[in-house]
DNA sequence: CGAAAGGTTGACACGTGTCAAAGTGGGTGG
DNA sequence: CCACCCACTTTGACACGTGTCAACCTTTCG
C-alpha cells in the first residue's frame, strides 16, 4: 500500500505478508485480551471493532472495509484491547508486527506509511469524539452515511447507493444512540425525501441536504 | 523516555531535541491547520487539545500533563487537525518528527516506543468513545476524576487530592456534557460524601465508591 | 412453513440541555 | 491595600431529545 517503493522493496513486503486468513461472517478475527502479534490488512469483506465493559455494554469503535488496517490497538500492551468481528465473509493479510517494524527500519517510505496509518486513526477518533460529544442524532446519522458512501465510492462503488453490512443496533452503538433512534432517524430522513431506505439498502437522494445536516468539515475528516 | 537505551543512543536523542519552548497559560502550542513539523514532549505544565467545527462547537479531545507527547494528529496530513492550548504556564521539548523517524530507524527501542505511544492514544480514544457513547453524567465524571488523580499520583502528587487546571466548561466539553451538568454532578457527588469540592480543589473521600460509580475496567484503560 | 432475527412505530419516562439569576473568588488598577 | 470587575461556578425551573418498553411487521433461513 505505501507508494513510491522500489521493486526490491515491494518484494520484501510480499515476503513479510506470510499468509492470509479467511474470516466467516460473525467470526472474530481477534478478541479483547488476545495476545497481539500482527496487524491485518483487509483484502475483502467488512469488519466492526468493538470494546465491551464488564457491564456488558458494547461500544462499536469502527467499521472497516477493504484496504484498511486493523489491530493497531494491540501494540501498546502486546494484547488486543478490542475485538474485530467480520460482518460479512472476509479475507485478511496477516502482517506480523515484528516484521513490520524490522522492514520499516529498512524502508523509510514504509515507516512513514505506518506512522500515517496510526495518525489517521487518531484523527478519525478525534472526529468521533466530536460526533459523540456534540452532535444530535440526525447529524450523526447523516455524517455516518456520507462517510460510508464516500469510502465505498473510493473503492469503485456507487456514490449514492449502498447496502449496509451492519444492523441498526450496531450503527446505534457506533453513534452512541439506541437502535430505535437509528430506525426513527432513518424514517425521518426518508420522510423528508433526503434518502430512500429499504431495510439495509440506502440511496442518497439529496446529498447536499445531507451534507448540510451533517457537517461540511466533519464529512471530510471524521469517521 | 524509552527505556533500555545505550549511552550513545541517549546522546543521539538529546541531540535530536533541538530546543525547548515556553508556552504561557492560555497560549497555543499549535493550532488547527498549522503545518506539522514536530512532536512535543511536555516537560512541565498542563495542556488541552481540542477540535472545532465551523459551527463553532468545540470538543476537547484530551488533557495532557508532564511526560506526555502531543502533536500526533499532525502526522497523517502534515498539518495539525486540532489545537493545543496551555492551561497553565508550560514548557515543552520540541522533537522534529523527521529526526524522530530517522533515529527510530537506527534505534529499535525508540521505534517501539513511538509505536506504543501512538497505540496508547488510539486505545485511550476507544475508551473515550465508550464513555461518550454509553455512560451517564455521573459515571463520566467519576471516571474522569479517577483517571486524573491516578495520573497525578504517578507523578508524585497525592492520590486523593488535586487542583483542577480546567474549567467546568472544558471538563464538560471533554465529557460531552454541558458545564451546568458538570457543576450539578460535582454537587451531587459532594452531597453523597464521595468527594469534597471547593471550586477547583477536589478531594476524593470514598475512592471505592467512586470506582463503582465509574467503571472498574474503564478506570484502568480509559481516558 | 415456521421460527428467529432484525426493523418499525407508538406512548411515555427521564436525563441532560437551556435560560436565567445570583454567588464566589481572583486579579488589577487606583 | 482596598475595591471593583470579570470570569467562573452554582442552582432553579422548565424544555426537549433520546431512552425505554411494548407491540407488531418484515425478511431470512433452516
Amino acid at each position: 500500500m505505501p507508494i513510491g517503493l522500489e521493486v526490491s522493496e515491494i518484494k520484501k513486503l510480499d515476503e513479510m505478508i506470510e499468509k492470509r486468513r479467511q474470516v466467516k461472517q460473525g467470526q472474530m478475527l481477534y478478541a479483547n485480551g488476545d495476545p497481539f502479534t500482527s496487524l491485518y490488512a483487509i483484502r475483502t469483506g467488512f469488519f466492526k471493532t468493538c470494546v465491551v465493559n464488564e457491564d456488558g455494554r458494547e461500544q462499536v469503535t469502527g467499521f472497516q472495509m477493504a484496504g484498511e488496517i486493523i489491530g493497531l490497538d494491540g501494540i501498546v500492551s502486546d494484547q488486543h484491547s478490542c475485538s474485530a468481528i467480520a460482518l460479512e465473509d472476509a479475507e485478511v493479510c496477516i502482517m506480523p508486527f515484528a516484521s513490520v517494524e524490522d522492514l520499516s527500519r529498512e524502508i523509510p517510505a514504509l515507516q512513514r506509511h505506518v506512522h500515517r496509518v496510526m495518525s489517521r486513526e487518531i484523527v478519525r477518533e478525534n472526529g468521533m469524539m466530536m460526533m459523540l460529544g456534540n452532535m444530535r442524532a440526525e447529524e450523526r446519522l447523516a455524517a455516518f452515511l456520507l462517510n460510508l458512501v464516500q469510502r465505498l465510492h473510493a473503492r469503485g462503488f456507487s456514490q449514492s447507493e449502498m447496502v449496509l453490512r451492519m444492523t441498526r443496533e450496531e450503527i446505534g452503538s457506533y453513534l452512541g444512540l439506541k437502535l430505535e433512534t437509528i430506525s426513527r432517524t432513518f424514517s425521518k430522513l426518508s420522510d423528508d425525501g433526503i434518502i430512500e431506505v429499504k431495510q439495509r439498502y440506502v440511496k442518497i437522494l439529496a446529498p447536499d441536504t445531507l451534507k448540510k445536516l451533517s457537517n461540511p468539515q466533519t464529512c471530510q475528516t471524521v469517521l
